[in-house]
This record gives structure tokens, sequence and C-alpha cells, in this order.
DNA sequence: CGGGGAAGATTACACCTGTAATCGACAGGG
DNA sequence: CCCTGTCGATTACAGGTGTAATCTTCCCCG
């Protein structure tokens, strides 16, 4: 799967929200604060498009967007280079980064615990 | 903190590991399969020392390189990046993910678990 | 029916990154 | 004392990315 740019997945973000849309629809959606243009984002449309990670059908003389992969998937190839250059390819030390980093709250551990104990069944 | 690029990252293991290093030491211990001459080496450090993410010291007419940074506080930072990009800044989805691809098993679970139940002390 | 606006396509351009080659200085061996 | 190898510094260059502007085509409003 190809590799999505920083900004280009501000677009993918709001496609995986809700498609099809329009590249007006697509702009108009991208978080206020990337303060991009219309143009900016037709070209991230353009290039996500190239990359196969986008697909569009025509409706008249516009184009209607909707994402080619699944987001979950995509989230997980992610994580897991993540995981494989800096943590050697192994989940808990990460986890226990995050611990250490108090990225955990005790709510956050109650959940997992759980989470984990419904895994174990 | 300056961002570090893939390949830049694997320059700063090597320094993780064993530091200070001259730049043909580090060359050397670049993992082979990166296949880069002295000569990219060399570009890496340069510009890892731009970043200033690394430090030198003279030794007679060659450097001694050494982070300049620690390795659990860039390693945090990025794992923080990935999971405010993808996990909306939430810990749980993260795991929920992993666990949901099969990245843990049944030792990673206990390991987790176990690690967790340590925290609420 | 003509002009303006909107759609996508094409082009632009600077910065980052991967991947070096080349240059100028200098130290050490013969 | 000179040559060669080595050092860091400088330069190179293509592909990706952020961030657009411009071009071409065509539809709709007046």
């Amino acid at each position: 799967m190809e590799r999505i740019a920083e900004g280009e997945y501000a677009v993918m973000e709001v496609l995986w929200d809700e498609a099809p849309l329009t590249a007006a629809d697509v702009a108009a959606r991208v978080p206020e604060d990337r303060g991009w243009s219309l143009a900016t984002v037709k070209t991230m449309l353009s290039r996500l498009l190239a990359k196969g990670v986008l697909t569009h059908e025509e409706d008249g003389r516009r184009y209607l967007y909707r994402p080619a992969i699944r987001r979950e998937d995509y989230v997980a190839e992610e994580s897991g280079r993540l995981i494989d250059r800096m943590f050697g390819g192994r989940v808990t030390p990460l986890v226990a980064q995050l611990a250490a980093r108090d990225r955990l709250t005790p709510a956050d551990i109650a959940e997992i615990e759980k989470l984990l104990k419904e895994l174990k069944s």
C-alpha cells in the first residue's frame, strides 16, 4: 500500500468520515487550522488518486471522491511501521513506554485490562 | 525537537547504541541492508548535526559524534505524534487496534497485564 | 448567445530526503 | 619532502511534499 503523507492524510480523514464528496466539499471539511486553499486540496486529491488510495466517479463535470482503502488497514500498517522501527516490532515496549510517559490514565488502564481480558476468552 | 527522517534515524540508532563514534565507525555499524556509502553516512551526520540532534567534538582532524537527545525522548515524541494523528490522542484504540490485528501474542498480553498491574500500585 | 465562474489538468517552486561525487586541506609513510 | 589517503565541507540531483497559480474547457445566468 502506498505511503500517505501527513497532509494528504488529513484529506483521507475527511473522506473516511464521509464519502463520496466533491473536491469543494472536501476542502470545506478539512480542518480550519490547515489554512488550505481549494487549489491545495485539489492537488492532494490528485496525488491520492495517483497513489491509488482514492477512487473517483464522474458526476457530470465533477468528480466524486471516495477512499479506496480502509482506514483501519492503513492505520494498522502505519502503527506496524512505527512499532517495527522504534520498538523492534514488539508491542509491549510500546505500552511500557506510554505508561512511563503518563500517557495512560487510570481509565485507560482499566479499559485496556478489560480489552485484554476479552481477548483471552 | 527537530524531526528525524527515516534514514537519519538509522544513524541515530547506531549512536544511541554506542557513542562517541567517528563517521567511519558509524558507517561500519549501519545495517548492511541499507547499502550506504561512507559519503551517504557523512551527509546524514551533517544533517543530524544541523538539526541539533547530534553533537560533535573534535578529535584531531576528525569528529566524534554523539547523540544530543535521548532515545526514549524521541521515541516518546514520535509515538505521541502517531497516536495523536491516527487515534485521536487516545492510547486505548491503539491497543485495541493491535489486538484486533493479532499483533498481541498471549505472552504479550500477560506481560502487558503485569505492567498495568504494577502501574496501579 | 456571450461572459463569468467553476472543474479538473498542468505547471510552479521551495524544502526535505536519499544517495552520492567532488573539493580543498592536511597528516603520515616512504 | 612529496604523495596518497582520509576528513569534513560543498555541491548535485531526482523524487516526494506543502502550497499554490494558471490553463483549458464547459455550463449556466442574464
